[in-house]
DNA sequence: AAATTATATTAACGAACGTTCATTAATTAA
DNA sequence: TTAATTAATGAACGTTCGTTAATATAATTT
């Protein structure tokens, strides 16, 4: 039989599109098989079970380390402008979260995080509260050197992040992403937010 | 055989808790039935299929009817007071969330939005599109009475929704509501929104 | 070239799935 | 009182599930 190099990742990826689609309960290891074009018992050379094969996609995608994929050296130069910081901060994290992964695994944890499959938390609150911390260091900062209202960063931080969310979340049902309304919708919200702790 | 009234209720109650708990494919009817105190053929007299089920607790529950639920005539009366109005009106919806069919009623939602199961599209948008209609209506009103900034009444409104709602959804994780606590970010919030809009 | 390892195959396992069936007891209507 | 309806039962259905075993072949190492 011929060795098809990356079978493993082909069933990961696979797999997220299924699990992101259907859930993981509704998703048998012959519907990923099949997809991938192997036999399910072959997907047993690569993974001992259907759990394992879920639990390898959450240690995949978990470390989303934003300050790593969002904090650019051209980013952190706008801090002197902080309106400006705020939008191009917004729209790199929209950026970040219409990436078709980011997308599907967002709405696996969606989807997932009550289902505590095999005993491991499975938590949206674990993503944004990551995403809030970044934020609140940052306004955290902004607060310090006068820049902006004094105002506990991590409510600024909530105040900020909330609507971004759910802008994003209300997109991730409509499949056609329509970036530009999203970018107009995310640019009102930060007028609004710049507007409300300017000093 | 006894009758046993109620069953069907009975039926719809349990297969609501362990939607709402598993997901509506990894709960099966011999779950339910165990549950209710039947056996899974006797669930076939009250429903044709397992489908059914969930579509039966879809139309029970999707009749929200904010305006009938949370408009009292003493919330009404607070109009005058825009500030305290916008914290009693938080809080019962809060509180209208934090109600136990309601809060498994949008687990389930927020776990099956994908699936669309039979065809029927089952949004969470859709709840929150009502909820945002009815605080544009009334954040429209206030600026037209010139009582708040003149900003475009559906920016103001997802400006509002959009922090309490995240802080209900980060709630109805852990199970133990500390209502306290969340009325105290509600609290937050509304001066945080009110200080952006007051004139 | 031989041995080993990795990866695929076919076949099958027991368990659980949603659902149907004939039957029976209890309730309701005539 | 009888007939019809309702709601339960236990058994069985065909299907699918996750998983395992035995086996064959390709790729790699010796």
């Amino acid at each position: 039989m011929p060795k098809l190099k990356g079978t493993k990742e082909k069933i990961l990826e696979t797999a997220l599109n299924l699990f992101a689609q259907s859930g993981y309960a509704a998703t048998s290891i012959r519907d990923i098989s099949r997809r991938v074009g192997i036999r399910e018992s072959a997907v047993y050379n690569h993974f001992k079970s259907k759990e394992e094969i879920f639990l390898s996609i959450i240690d995949k995608y978990r470390f989303l380390d934003l300050n790593e994929k969002i904090l650019s050296d051209e980013l952190l130069e706008e801090l002197t402008t902080p309106q400006r910081f705020l939008i191009t901060f917004s729209n790199k994290l929209i950026d970040l979260w219409d990436k078709p992964e980011e997308k599907k695994f967002m709405r696996l944890l969606l989807m997932e995080q009550f289902s505590r499959i095999s005993g491991r938390e499975i938590s949206v609150n674990g993503l944004l509260s990551e995403l809030r911390t970044l934020c609140g260091m940052i306004l955290g900062e902004m607060v310090k050197h006068g820049i902006i209202k004094k105002i506990d960063p991590e409510i600024l931080a909530d105040e900020f992040i909330a609507p971004l969310f759910l802008i994003r979340a209300e997109f991730m049902v409509t499949d056609e992403s329509s970036i530009s309304e999203v970018k107009k919708l995310v640019e009102q919200h930060v007028n609004f937010f710049w507007n409300a702790v300017r000093l």
